[in-house]
RNA sequence: GGGUGGUUAGCUCAGCUGGUUCAGAGCACCUGCCUUACAAGCAGGGGGUCACUGGUUCGAAUCCAGUACCACCCACCA
């Protein structure tokens, strides 16, 4: 599908993107242009795709990031880079898991359990054979140009392996550790979770006061009976080992170093004194509960209070709680509060709300849970990723997120790695085990990637996904080996991803990338913005207010959806999205489509257009007008458009693309190139059309890939091998930028507009032509006009046009005045001297108040002394033509 | 409790290093047009005290401080 116009006949008057975009996707993949190579030469360039999960389907946040990279990847590749976008999946630990698990009880109505973890394990792999490519094939439909060749998956062996080897390393350098801590239990998925993977909800529940009965001793020494402690998780009394209270709390100085009777349980715990307790808090004192809760596991370790733990893995209550042993969690509250109200011990409830933590993935309220797991000291990486940031080794794009990941790396705690799963990268540990089987506890364990010995049993746990995530932008190049691709492609160039998940992602693989091969992963971090409904609302399942992206490509095409979002995506900002704005992205393609079918009615098809003249300055000089500023305009472009993408603002290089296409070009250049009735267009003419177009589209591949390619191969004959997307990016030339022809191409854009104004107010019926009289402010300008007549006969209905220095304003005329040239229409019979008056009063009054302002400025002593020099000209300019302007329209009015 | 972002046309939003030719885009609206590329279009037009209050400056939508509301992130007060 290399060649020109074959179907010249019959191009449909709309654009179809569904005719064409696979086609070409094809097409880009057999001719290999997605393949990154290590012998070109070139400079690389690299991004690594953020991997979406492989349970994921593609959502909007999928489609905007890819977009961004797509763009970014493209014009890199043209700008000669070897340009490596590398793509992959993520095994997504506990949500692939949870799909399996339930496609197993649907199917064969089993848990995991019934049939192993080994057979289970390979039902996921099963399942991700069978449906981890979804999402990649989903990801084409955007027209992503990576690298498939290279595409990786976090479980892949090479991954895996650099999985182990971390582990292996960040052990020997002491910086992982066992041990048994309170930690984010899941009673729902049965895993210890991280900080990060804990949602913070606001809940509308109860404060219950309980008065806790003071043991003999206690209550004769101090004539009390009772201690009213505060407690918004009563179920969890059976497992209090003390009472506290604050060191300086006058009301209970009698009471600490006595005793009180845990209701429920009638066992008798220690009244301490600590500083923790806040004095003006609920009752002031506080049930202390070691096993679940954090700051109460803190007091415990302070005053040696034994550890009871009555929750077990599931929720439910163990036999510790006494008669509350096998109920869940919240029936053991509902229960337990009974009780305590039969017994006269529950003082008083109010309604409270407070912050509960819920697990990200399975929205079940986290239980904080003693277990044992394994963890990663994370401050002495923080602080080499810290040391790496102030020496500027990488940059945040926009750069405020850069206080953002301060902040985190200077509260950074320690990372539970250690998942109670069986999808994922298994943890290199070894026990020695004991006749029975059993793990013989009093011996170390040995880390290894093999079994070391005979009948040792490895660890049963697996590693947090992001433990695999964290290495992506080396281990996908087949680190630690020291291979050619890393060699050659790492560090990556920048990393595009959005900012929910610079915790979880960016500042862990900066932390990692740092330490394991002692460089930033990536020069520049891209956060993007996240993508919302028009309510501002996160598009999530439970809403139901996703919008599909495969549903929007499919409606308006590719590049229609990309062009939206990257319009959309404003530094750093949130995007309200309504599916109605991909009409924009539509409506633009469209645009295109038909300036390419103006320009294929003129087409030679077996001519091989010359353009030696784009190149040459001398030949230059003989272009039209139109041409010079049309060339003028595209080099100014792209001086703007390079500087733009440089800095990530890619809405703004395409809004200047777009509007270079859209009011430059189609609505200037080609109306004016238009040939007339009947005749043919000139063969130059079309040529130079052609380059033009040709620079347009590319300009605008990277962001509209496929539209653009299918034009600019149907614009000539190609080569099998020509293809836009391996073309050249245009280079800025300021030779290209002619002043004098974009100042008088402008000044007679504004006097078009200016007639057309007239006879749009006037109310000239469209069929009349009208006699034109300009009166240009020199000789110079006059001859200049007249020299440029057909522009105006294209542009207007015009019967008689005079370009005279001296021209007399006929009387009962229309008139006009812009940039000190004068303009008359004679409208006998026409003109409502009302309606003109008015226009023309209107005018004068505008031109007053802005001349008056610019004049109050020159007359200021301070600006005149402080403004740069270039501002002060600009100003005196701007009053002497709104000064000749006024004089004029003043004449007009008094006539 | 700490922090970040937002507040600009009826709606959704751009607007970087301050300079009345930057107050702009798309949609919506009004007036003409099915002009032989495009009605998903063309031409013309209306519409904004740039949240508020101060400050810095010759000059502020833009920089600073504060206020109000909205959104988000972080945080161990039961």
């Amino acid at each position: 599908m290399s060649s020109g116009n074959q179907q010249q006949k019959e191009i449909p008057k709309q654009y179809d993107p569904k005719t064409i975009e696979d086609q070409w996707y094809s097409y880009w993949m057999e001719q290999d242009h997605f393949r990154a190579r290590t012998d070109s030469g070139k400079e690389p360039f690299t991004i690594m795709m953020p991997p979406p999960n492989v349970t994921g389907a593609l959502h909007m946040g999928h489609a905007l990031q890819g977009a961004v990279q797509d763009a970014l990847t493209r014009l890199k590749r043209m700008q000669g880079y070897e340009a490596l976008w590398l793509p992959g999946t993520d095994h997504a630990g506990i949500a692939t898991q949870n799909v399996v698990e339930r496609e197993l009880r649907k199917t064969e109505n089993k848990t995991r359990h019934d049939i192993g973890r080994e057979a289970f394990v390979d039902k996921v792999w099963e399942w991700k054979e069978k449906y981890g490519e979804i999402i990649t094939r989903q990801y084409s439909k955007l027209g992503v140009s990576c690298d498939w060749s290279r595409e990786r998956f976090t479980m892949d062996e090479g991954l895996s392996n650099a999985v182990q080897e971390t582990f292996i390393r960040l052990h020997n350098e002491g910086l992982i550790y066992k041990g048994n801590y309170l930690v984010n239990w899941c009673p729902v998925d049965m895993t210890a979770i991280s900080d990060e993977e804990v949602e913070h909800v606001e809940s509308k529940g109860y404060m219950w006061h309980i008065a806790y009965p003071l043991d003999e001793e206690t209550a004769s020494r101090s004539g009390i009976k009772h201690i009213t402690i505060a407690t918004t998780r009563p179920e969890t009394i059976p497992a209090d080992t003390a009472v506290s209270v604050h060191p300086q709390d006058e009301r209970y100085q009698s009471l600490i170093g006595g005793h009180a009777i845990v209701p429920t349980t009638g066992r008798k715990v220690p009244i301490i004194a600590d500083d923790y307790v806040k004095m003006d808090y609920g009752s002031g004192a506080l049930k202390v509960t070691p096993a679940h809760d954090e700051n109460d596991f803190e007091i415990g370790q302070r005053h040696s209070l034994p550890v009871i733990n009555i929750i077990n893995k599931d929720g439910t209550l163990n036999d510790a709680s006494g008669k509350y042993s096998g109920m869940d969690r919240f029936d053991a509250r509902e229960a337990i509060v009974r009780d305590l109200e039969e017994e006269g011990l529950l003082v008083r409830v109010e309604d409270y709300v407070n912050q509960i933590g819920v697990s990200s993935r399975s929205k079940a309220i986290i239980e904080p849970l003693l277990s044992d797991q394994w963890f990663v000291k994370m401050k002495p990486l923080a602080e080499k990723a810290m040391r790496a940031s102030r020496d500027g080794e990488f940059r945040f794009y926009p750069p405020r997120w850069e206080n953002e990941f301060f902040r985190w790396m200077e509260n950074i705690r320690d990372w539970v790695i250690s998942r109670q799963l069986w999808w994922g990268h298994r943890i290199p540990v070894w026990y020695y085990t004991l006749e029975d089987g059993s793990i013989d506890r009093s011996r170390d364990y040995v880390v290894s990637i093999a079994q070391p010995e005979e009948g040792m049993v490895q660890d049963p746990d697996v590693l947090d996904t992001w433990f695999s995530s964290w290495l992506w932008p080396f281990s996908t190049l087949g680190w630690p080996e020291k291979t050619r691709d890393f060699e050659y492609f790492y560090p990556t160039s920048v990393l595009v991803s959005g900012y929910d998940i610079l915790f979880f992602w960016v500042s862990r693989m900066l932390m990692g990338g740092i330490h394991f091969t002692g460089q930033a992963p990536f020069h520049d971090v891209f956060m993007t913005g996240i993508v919302k409904d028009k309510l501002g609302r996160k598009m999530s399942k439970s809403l139901n207010n996703g919008i599909d992206p495969l549903e929007m490509i499919d409606q308006y095409g590719a590049d229609a959806v990309r062009y939206c979002l990257i319009i959309l995506c404003a530094q750093g900002q949130d995007i309200k999205l309504d599916p109605t704005k991909f009409e924009m992205g539509r409506n633009f393609a469209n645009k295109l489509w038909n300036a390419f079918r103006f320009l294929n009615m003129h087409l030679d098809p077996d001519a091989g257009y010359a353009h030696e003249w784009s190149h040459d300055p001398r030949a230059e000089k003989e272009l039209p007008l139109h041409d010079r500023w049309m060339l003028s305009r595209i080099h100014q472009t792209i001086a703007d458009v390079d500087d733009d993408l440089s800095r990530y603002r890619l809405n703004e290089a395409l809004l200047k693309i777009y509007s270079l296409v859209w009011d430059d070009f189609c609505d200037w250049y080609l109306e004016l190139i238009k040939p007339e009735y009947g005749t043919p267009m000139g063969r130059k003419a079309a040529e130079r059309a052609i380059i033009h177009f040709e620079t347009l589209l590319k300009l605008l591949h990277p962001f509209m890939p496929f539209i653009t390619e299918e034009i600019w191969q149907r614009l000539r004959f190609r080569s099998a091998s020509e293809a836009l997307i391996v073309s050249t990016w245009p280079g800025h030339n300021e030779a290209m930028i002619h002043t004098d022809a974009v100042e008088l191409f402008t000044t007679i854009q504004q006097l078009i507009s200016s007639i057309r104004n007239i006879r749009s107010e006037m109310r000239v019926p469209d069929q009349l032509e009208v006699d034109v009289i300009i009166r240009p402010a020199t000789p110079e300008t006059a001859k200049a006009l007249a020299t440029h007549r057909p522009m105006f006969d294209k542009m207007l209905r015009m019967d008689k046009f005079t370009v005279d220095h001296s021209a007399e304003r006929p009387a009962a005329s229309a008139s006009d005045v812009v940039g000190g040239h004068q303009i008359f229409i004679p409208l006998t019979g026409l003109i409502d001297f009302d309606r003109e008056k008015e226009r023309i009063g209107k005018e004068i009054t505008r031109l007053e108040s802005f001349l008056q302002s610019v004049e109050k400025k020159l007359s200021n002593r301070k600006f005149l002394d402080n403004a740069p020099e270039q501002v002060v000209q600009n100003e005196k300019k701007k009053k002497e033509d709104a000064r000749l302007n006024l004089q004029k329209m003043q004449t007009i009015l008094a006539d």
